[in-house]
DNA sequence: CTCAAAATCACCCGAAAGTATGACGACAAG
DNA sequence: CTTGTCGTCATACTTTCGGGTGATTTTGAG
């Protein structure tokens, strides 16, 4: 900012010195007030236009327009699986069970046996103090273990 | 823009009317030509930097920035009910079975008998494509059927 | 009033889910 | 080396679900 100032000003001195030169060339071989006005004026509104567009380049208007997202990224809240107890693979079976996989499908997705995924959710039924897999879905759901 | 043009292009017009005026009452003085000089560069640095201004006015950084909505109200999606065709018993016993419910208990809480309760789920599974009910809750949910 | 849709209930049966118990191997921590 | 957790699997049994069928009552629109 001052830096502009400083530089507008000095350019306003050579002007000056400038003008000064050029007045008495002119004058001297009588060449008619109005070039010598048109130049001056040429100058300054360049000069003007250079000055004003320095000065508000940085002045961005910042608009910040929030907009809503509905689906967020979402993460495991890691503070709620530690607190239930869950292991790595009894998370991940309450994921296929509010996929709304059964425990066959879970079984065959997973390579393991069916009675596997049985004891599995089981466990994770009992640490989510729930009765049924419906609920413990939306036990989960509601603790942000799953999306 | 264009309108910017014009409006400098009038001004200028005027400036020159208005040299001329200020060059013969001040040459007809006898003042000094740098007083003239003077006055063309401050009228023309000053429209230079109102152009400058303008010009550069509308350069606004919009910043989206994106804000996970809340929690929304949530309203039942009708047309998609409506899509599926559900009864609004039905509606209401995907709602609890979402909650987790059992049959039995859900039957308890209308009112109802258990079987009656079985009906109306079955017939729901089938209008969502379900196989299940947790599957059903998953539809539902994705559908905006329930919360 | 009449008809259709919705809601209610019952019974049966097979499939799926859930409980209980026990067991085995891998692996990390002490 | 011992201990504990995790993941795996099995067997047996109970409960819940879901499908199928049929029937009655209620209710709202025509």
């Amino acid at each position: 900012m001052k830096k502009h100032i400083l530089i507008y000003g000095i350019c306003g001195g050579l002007l000056i010195v400038a003008l000064k030169v050029i007045e008495y060339r002119f004058l001297v071989v009588e060449h008619s007030i109005e070039i010598y006005g048109g130049l001056v004026a040429a100058v300054f509104a360049a000069v003007g236009i250079w000055l004003g567009l320095k000065l508000t380049k940085k002045k961005e208007t910042v608009v910040v327009r929030e907009v809503p997202v509905p689906a967020q990224p979402f993460s495991v809240n890691q503070t709620r699986l530690q607190e239930f107890g869950l292991t790595p693979r009894e998370h991940e079976i309450l994921e296929l069970i509010a996929n709304g996989l059964s425990n066959r499908e879970i079984a065959a997705k997973l390579f393991v046996s069916e009675n596997t995924v049985k004891t599995h959710s089981s466990r994770l039924f009992d640490k989510l103090s729930a009765k049924r897999r419906t609920q413990a879905v939306q036990i989960g759901k509601e603790s942000g273990l799953i999306p």
